[in-house]
DNA sequence: ATGTCGATTTGCT
DNA sequence: GCAAATCGACATA
């Protein structure tokens, strides 16, 4: 079961932040299937996030999708190397998402390897490989920006199934990664991953 | 038209 | 621990 628009639209995207854990990222691509476990996320919250890049409602062809109705994918490329999977959330017109941190494969594996050019998953622990951190999950499920505003509810090629919530006290809540920039709000305790996963990506 | 810098990762010191 | 890689979005002119 695909998680519905009413998931998306809820109007407080920190909670919506939380209870992407556990649930699965689903891709399709020509070569198969994949799918990942959520275990790591970060809350961006619009207008008033000085972190967001929709902060102070600013509107650009590259924010323009945040600004879809919720359940939509908003795909952009930083650092001149990697793509960043998010999830966009609110109502339309209010620029609000969820960007996905780390996974853990669950299936097609095998293709996920492939797309990091890697012949195996690595013995050490935490696994490097395939899901941990934003740009290497993209990577690892072939996302780029021409996913950028996938229909997550009703598209073919990226989609989020339902599962089982993690429950609150399994869930590590602190500071963002990499927004020093943002000031005040770079404190702002809007990261979370799930408290005994080897799947979350490196602390900061 | 041009300059700055980023919601990161990796490898080398 | 630190800096390079690498390019496009954005601001400024």
């Amino acid at each position: 079961m695909r998680l519905p628009h009413s998931f998306y639209r809820r109007a407080d995207v920190v909670a919506t932040a939380q209870e992407l854990l556990g649930q699965h990222v689903v891709r399709a691509t020509a070569d198969g299937i994949m799918r990942a476990r959520i275990v790591e996320t970060e809350a961006y919250n619009g207008p008033h996030d000085r972190a967001c890049h929709a902060y102070g409602h600013r509107r650009t062809p590259r924010t323009e999708t945040m600004y879809r109705p919720g359940g939509v994918a908003y795909v952009y490329f930083i650092y001149g190397i990697h793509h960043m999977l998010n999830v966009v959330t609110h109502e339309a017109d209010e620029p609000y998402a969820v960007l996905i941190r780390a996974v853990e494969p669950l299936a097609g594996t095998d293709l996920m390897l492939a797309n990091r050019k890697l012949s195996r998953l690595p013995n050490e622990q935490p696994p490097k490989g395939t899901g941990n951190g934003p740009g290497v999950l993209c990577q690892a499920l072939g996302i780029t920006r021409a996913l950028d505003g996938t229909d997550l509810v009703n598209g073919t090629e990226l989609w989020i199934e339902a599962a089982p919530y993690v429950a609150a006290a399994e869930i590590i809540a602190s500071p963002r990664v990499g927004v020093a920039y943002a000031g005040e709000d770079a404190r702002l305790p809007y990261r979370f991953r799930i408290r005994d996963s080897i799947w979350t990506s490196r602390a900061k």
